[in-house]
RNA sequence: GCCGAUAUAGCUCAGCUGGUCUAGAGCGGCGGAUUCAUAACCCGCAGGUCCCUGGUUCGAGUCCAGGUAUCGGCACCA
């Protein structure tokens, strides 16, 4: 059978910011990415995904400064930071971008000097209320509801600085109008209405450029002007596949068509960067198409999930709660980095609420799921094979149905469930749908009771039916679960014959396990945790 | 303040355009059966004022109004 040319899909995280230590919020963006691209490459996408660091701005400039070190001196130790969370979470990221690279600066250079020439980027005067003494400018109802007094108590100031906008106000519409016309350009739905809702409000143009700090990439022609690091951000997703200039970059056209027509482009962000992502990034797009780059086209979707509660409670740094790198270890050694993994994608808010990490939560779905559930599945299937056929796998004789189960279809149509369901960014409904297929598993086991059948020698072809059925439908439920569970899911296959690192689209298929395969039972997959036991301890050396 | 959302079993949530909802799933809990398996799995059990009040309708978790509670977005902070 000819395979057809693989689809593109790119998928993007933020880039995250080096003035900030790592922490459950990256960490889940980065797997939720992570996950849905490791489907989409079993599915037989050509994937990239990406991922980075933003470097930029006056807060790395302030806190190198207090530290007595240069602003890249902070961003180099804190992008390691980033990059060994990616390691800890296990990351497939193809590329890892920091705006601090020459590559990503001279492409955002090159949307600068194109947008002032196109008139899209002007330069104007701003006047506002200053305060002093927190460095930044209040709003004219803010300064009038504070009595024109600053935090300090000594008066605002009417301050003017010069900038460079971006008029926004030219795009206000076109961009209300493409996410009215494009549903799933916004997700969730929530999300987007609160977009719509802020777009029914007066536009107005934005400021792009800064002039009391040096830190940024300048604009071309007026250095004294910094780029505004939302700006220089956003660009990420482009500067990484060289698209806006690859040979100023230095690279070649090899990733061009990771973002054309032919595949999706989806952001996955958190809530907090909702607006730059649905308004600011079309509309910038919109302005580079209108200055005639009419092949860069806007992205088809831009995922914004919540965020996660702690034991009930909202993280803050007054609190202390945050769950940091040093949880994230503890947890991922105390139950396994697949254990995290499943949590945070079959629980996290991937709607528009909050969830919430809490321990005991943790160990019941760890338990139910994946003790309970796949890792025991697997045991008992593998413990018969062995136990009845010397661990040689038997065959289903030509025949994969059984009463009311034929398996085949069944399989078939899970994973057709789970590939629309992921299609549609559901990821925790996809990951579940492998799930329900092991749980199927167990209930047939239990319904033709092959451990029954085994007593007796005539019995024996049909238990080996029934076993190749079992540990077939698990190869593809493993298969299903690989996004999330790639450890164990990788453990299981090897252990039934399958090589892991040649998954293709083809291996969902069914006939996958070759009878007479030699298959072995290992140690559990996903042994039993005590609900009782207290949270994993964090050593006081994480940071 | 402005705009928006949500309020359903102990917990997390499904219930689209009103009538197989005398209200469902998963988890937890309880009981039973079973032994291939990780005291696992399988089967059965949940009697919840569907937030409150009023309204529309032959008929409302499902629509409308008001109230209450909770939450989110809007602050040039990346």
């Amino acid at each position: 059978m000819p395979t057809p040319p693989a689809t593109p899909y790119y998928i993007t995280t933020p880039i995250y910011y080096v003035n900030d230590q790592p922490h459950i919020g990256h960490c889940y963006t980065t797997i939720v990415a992570d996950a849905v691209a490791r489907f989409m490459r079993l599915a037989g996408h050509d994937v990239f995904f990406l991922t980075g660091t933003d470097e930029h701005g006056q807060k790395v400039e302030k806190s190198a400064a207090s530290r007595g070190i240069t602003p890249q001196e902070l961003a180099d130790e804190n992008a390691r930071h980033f990059v060994t969370a990616l390691g800890y979470v296990g990351a497939t990221n193809d590329d890892f971008i920091r705006t601090t690279e020459p590559r990503h600066e001279k492409q955002v250079q090159r949307v600068l000097s194109t947008l002032i020439e196109s008139g899209d980027f002007y330069l104007d005067t701003f006047e506002g209320w200053y305060d002093e003494g927190q460095e930044e400018y209040v709003t004219e109802n803010q300064a009038r509801e504070r009595d024109f007094t600053a935090f300090n108590g000594k008066p605002l100031v009417k301050a003017t600085e010069e900038n460079y906008f971006f008029r926004l106000t030219k795009y206000w519409d076109r961009v209300r109008e493409w996410i009215e016309a494009h549903p799933e350009f916004v997700q969730p739905d929530a999300r987007r209405n609160e977009v719509l809702g802020r777009l029914r409000d007066e536009s107005r143009d934005v400021p792009i450029s800064r002039t009391n700090f040096t830190w940024g990439i300048p604009v071309p022609g007026n250095e004294k002007h910094v780029t505004y690091v939302w700006i220089d951000a956003l660009l990420n997703y482009m500067t990484a596949l060289g698209l806006v200039d690859a040979e100023a970059a230095d690279m070649d056209a090899s990733r061009h068509h990771y973002w054309n027509a032919s595949g999706p482009v989806v952001h996955f962000i958190g809530k907090e960067i909702l607006w730059f992502h649905a308004v600011i990034w079309p509309a910038l797009i919109m302005a580079l198409r209108d200055a005639g780059r009419t092949d860069l086209h806007l992205p088809d979707a831009v995922y914004a999930h919540s965020f996660w509660i702690r034991e009930g409670q909202k993280m803050s740094k007054t609190l202390g709660n945050f769950i940091d790198l040093a949880t994230i270890e503890a947890y991922c050694e105390n139950f396994s980095r697949d254990a995290l993994r499943w949590f945070l994608l079959t629980q996290g808010p991937l709607g528009a609420t909050d969830a919430d990490f809490s321990h005991s939560r943790f160990v019941e779905v760890y338990n139910a799921d994946l003790a309970n559930g796949f890792g025991n599945a697997a045991s008992r299937v593998t413990n018969m094979i062995v136990k009845y056929f010397d661990g040689q796998c038997p065959d289903d004789r030509g025949d994969p149905t059984n009463g009311d189960y034929n398996w085949p279809e069944i399989t078939g149509k899970m994973i057709a469930t789970a590939t629309g369901q992921m299609e549609q960014l559901d990821v925790a409904g996809a990951l579940r749908s492998g799930l329900e297929l092991s749980n199927r598993v167990d209930q047939y086991i239990n319904d033709t009771k092959p451990f029954k059948l085994a007593k007796d020698p005539d019995g024996m072809p049909e238990v080996g039916r029934i076993l190749y059925h079992c540990v077939e439908t698990l190869r593809i439920a493993a298969i299903l679960m690989l996004p999330a569970i790639p450890d164990a899911s990788q453990e299981f296959l090897t252990r039934i014959g399958i090589d892991p690192t040649s998954l293709s689209s083809s291996s969902l298929t069914w006939g996958g396990v070759q009878p007479g395969a030699a298959i072995t039972k290992g140690e559990g997959l996903f042994p039993r945790a005590d609900v009782d036991a207290p949270p994993p301890e964090v050593s006081a050396s994480g940071s």
